[in-house]
DNA sequence: CGCGCGATTGTA
DNA sequence: ACAATCGCGCGT
């Protein structure tokens, strides 16, 4: 199966949200179906770490296929890819995936990390080139079925900007 | 340098 | 409904 490359990251963050639905996370020796994500803007998006440029927001606004990977409630990571062209913000969190493998159903972006064994150190790595840490194509089956407001955060509710997959 | 709070999760 | 837990971001 094909590495996701530039042209699939490089595009409207939105965009790049759905479509990673149905996608193969690879990392390491795991290898899980994209189930849910998560589209974050810029400054047309309140919710965003991009809102406003700051140390830990600045890889959003880079070259598009790069981790982001943040720490947050003093116990979890969360796992995001960079989209958009070089210089306009914008990242994809990864909420759920369907481990191939064992098949096991990670559902939550703090568990995912957990389960993977993905934390800071994994920040910034370019999943474009990467040797076991990338995405590639997929059951396109998985087509999304539902768009609904991020979870977990009290501004940009009427940014519909969650996507999940449909059943199978 | 101090302080409030969060793109979460498990438990009550 | 809420506590746990600590790094980030902003104000002083």
């Amino acid at each position: 199966m094909e590495r996701l490359s530039l042209s699939f990251f490089s595009r409207h963050t939105v965009e790049v949200a759905k479509g990673l639905i149905g996608k193969t996370l690879v990392f390491g020796k795991y290898q899980g179906i994209i189930w849910e994500t998560e589209a974050y803007r810029g400054l047309d998006d309140e919710a965003s770490h991009a809102f406003r440029k700051t140390p830990r927001s600045s890889i959003m606004f880079g070259r598009a296929g790069m981790s982001y990977v943040y720490f947050i409630y003093g116990k979890y990571h969360c796992l995001n890819i960079v989209s958009e062209q070089d210089g306009e913000p914008g990242a994809v969190l990864i909420r759920g995936i369907k481990l191939i493998k064992p098949s096991l159903l990670l559902n939550g972006p703090g568990k995912l990390c957990q389960t993977l064994g993905i934390t800071k150190l994994h920040n910034g790595l370019d999943l474009l080139s990467h040797e076991d840490f990338y995405v590639m194509e997929g059951q396109e089956n998985a087509s999304v079925y539902q768009a609904t407001p991020r979870i977990g955060i009290r501004k940009a509710v009427d940014k519909h900007w969650r996507f999940v997959a449909a059943l199978s």
